[in-house]
RNA sequence: GCGUGUGUAGCUCAGUUGGAUAGAGCGUUUGGCUACGAACCAAAAGGUCGGGGGUUCGAAUCCCUCCACGCGUACCA
């Protein structure tokens, strides 16, 4: 990366310097202390570094310092400059040809570290119950946990994605209830959930499982409750458990149709109850008792998460007898250990925030490193419909994730629910993101890419005048521009090479982006980058025309054309949006 | 109350780890197509970085303290 080269410049004449006693009492330098930074001013220079840090060191006043430092570079066709305690530097052409020549060169590959620390990880999101559609909520997690999974494997990992199915426990016992209740009122009996509140908790009224209920008396060809006369089969049909199977595999079945057409792939559907019957969770609350970390009160088992940094002791197995949502959970993450992973990534929603610290604690008290686990907690997403915000969470206005990609598209809610910060409450506006004008910056970026590609069809294509009829050869063959793109020789820009630098260091700053997205797990730098980038190009586009008589020119132009569709193609594939040749 | 996140231009948000005159997009105003897609570009106006203290050469950024809002605070999942 050019900034790390400037760096490193600067610290070999740093250590040049030391060694020859000109920086004062500065004996020694340790690499890192300095970093570039990006100028205020777009005048001053591509790359900044500030070096007044050092002069306590050197007792030295920072100016003194950076021009010494200065004096031992040889700047090659780069610019260095002092402006008080900062070090300007100007990319010079060499830099910026190679780094068009290095997007043709790597191609796909563009931007992937050469060394990086590869790790197995196991990216577990979403996970929501089967018990009914996803909300918009749900979109946010599916969204930015793709994009992360696609940026984790670009960036060297090896990544498994994994969909935790709460597919246990009371809220299945509800689903089946509540179906039950669908069906008879398809079969013509007079029923209603209950109105009274608190008995209305212990059901899901909403409309979505009356085609369910539909389907399973179509399949088990039920005519009506008046043929079940007494003591036949008919019983069997209301039976719980059959109900709520026959609910929840409906359900995942119309969840993983949902992901798979938003593009979200997990290699693996986990389910809670098969953690269950394996016996894994008994065997993990026994570890725990064995280890003395249980203890009984008020009839219940009481793991001692407080050792372990949590706010209180949490309650594995309830009075009742019956587990925790927990104990399964802790018996997952050691399950997940226990296949080898490298590091457990979790996006969970900002509402389960109290579940990170004891989750650690039992990884902790179960003789693992907690470390191993990295919980990134999403804040929560509010509908804004005509300016006003519509509250998420609560059951009724609830607008599924269908809803809501069957009207803005799979592009642009893909693109809304990644582009902001993991740690702000989002704000989609189903409005915005459905325009097709410049406040939509998915259609920016599409334009930019369109726009790109409409550019080289131009190239090629012969002009046909409407009005004479007369046509004009193609400015640039076939043959010629597959040879520009397939063996690409890094001159073929320099005619140009001023008019583009700031687009080529938007180029070059892919890879210092990818970098720091992949490292953070912020997704939502990838789309901002994406805007700039197509910004730089309009902004080029509009300066210089790119289609021209004079040859050399048009074929540099034209290269620049091509890096940049490459690198909006691969930003755009990470994204898992789409790159349009025509809009 | 405690925990946690947020507070930056009219609106939606950046701010690369403490640095130069605070940065974008939208909106507003002005200008640019008989030329490669104007779904675009160029420019202007717009700020007490929630308030108040502190740390130091230097703070939107670190510390303290208030204020406002979201989320959590179950033997629910």
């Amino acid at each position: 990366m050019i900034k790390d080269y400037f760096l490193n410049e600067i610290e070999t004449a740093i250590e040049k310097a030391i060694k020859d006693g000109k920086l004062g009492e500065m004996k020694e330098y340790t690499r890192g202390t300095l970093s570039t930074e990006r100028p205020k001013n777009v005048d001053f220079g591509d790359f900044a570094i500030n070096v007044s840090s050092l002069a306590r060191h050197a007792r030295i006043a920072p100016p003194m310092i950076a021009n010494t430092i200065v004096s031992y570079i040889v700047p090659e066709d780069n610019e260095y400059s002092v402006i008080g305690g900062f070090i300007n530097f100007k990319t010079g052409k060499t830099l910026l040809k190679n780094t068009v020549a290095e997007i043709f060169k790597k191609d796909k590959n563009y931007g992937k570290p050469e060394k990086v620390k590869t790790e197995k990880i196991i990216l577990e999101y979403v996970s929501a119950n089967p018990t009914g559609p996803f909300h918009i909520g749900h979109g946010r997690w599916a969204a930015m946990g793709s994009v992360l999974a696609n940026l984790l494997k670009f960036y060297g990992h090896e990544v498994y994605q994994e969909f935790y199915i709460n597919d246990a426990g009371s809220q299945i016992t509800k689903l089946g209830n509540s179906l039950a209740i669908r069906v008879r009122q398809q079969l013509g009996e007079d029923i209603d959930f209950p109105t009274d509140e608190t008995e209305r908790k212990n059901f899901y009224p909403g409309d979505y499982l009356i085609p369910v209920a539909k389907k399973y008396i179509e399949i088990n060809k039920l005519t009506s409750l008046a043929t079940c006369g007494r003591g036949n089969e008919c019983e069997g049909y209301f039976d719980a458990k059959r109900l709520s199977d026959f609910a929840k595999a409906e359900m995942e079945r119309l969840q993983k149709e949902l992901l798979e057409n938003f593009r979200v792939h997990f290699d693996n559907f986990y389910s809670e109850l098969t953690l269950h019957k394996s016996g894994k969770v008994e065997e993990c609350v026994q570890k725990l008792k064995d280890s003395g970390k249980i203890y009984q009160k008020d009839g219940a088992d009481w793991f001692k998460s407080s050792d372990y940094g949590d706010d209180q002791d949490r309650v594995i197995k309830k009075a009742d007898g019956s587990n925790t949502y927990l104990t399964a959970d802790i018996a997952y993450h050691i399950d997940k250990l226990e296949r080898g992973f490298d590091r457990m990534i979790n996006i969970w929603g900002a509402d389960h925030h109290g579940y990170v610290a004891r989750v650690k604690a039992s990884i902790e008290a179960l003789g693992y490193d907690p470390n191993k686990l990295e919980i990134l907690l999403g804040q929560l997403v509010n509908l804004v419909i005509n300016g006003n915000e519509v509250r998420m969470g609560k059951r009724k206005n609830m607008v599924t994730l269908d809803d809501l990609i069957e009207e803005v598209g799979v592009d642009a809610t893909r693109f809304w629910m990644a582009m902001r910060n993991i740690d702000t409450t989002l704000d989609f506006d189903i409005e915005l993101a459905k325009t097709n004008s410049d406040e939509n910056p998915v259609f920016y970026v599409q334009y930019a890419h369109a726009r790109a590609c409409s550019i080289l069809r131009n190239a090629t294509e012969e002009k046909l005048n409407t009005e004479t009829g007369e046509k004009t050869p193609a400015p640039l063959s076939k043959t010629e521009l597959d040879e520009l793109i397939n063996s690409y020789n890094p001159e073929t820009i320099l005619p140009t090479i001023e008019s583009a630098k700031k687009l080529i260091l938007k180029l070059e700053e892919y890879k210092s982006m990818i970098k720091m997205s992949a490292e953070t797990r912020q997704v939502y730098t990838i789309c901002r980058y994406v805007q700039e980038l197509a910004s730089e190009f309009h902004s080029f586009y509009n300066a210089n025309r790119v289609i021209s008589d004079d040859k050399e020119m048009m074929k540099a132009r034209l290269a620049l054309v091509v890096a940049v569709k490459k690198v909006l193609n691969n930003a755009l594939d990470i994204l898992a949006v789409t790159a349009p040749e025509r809009m």
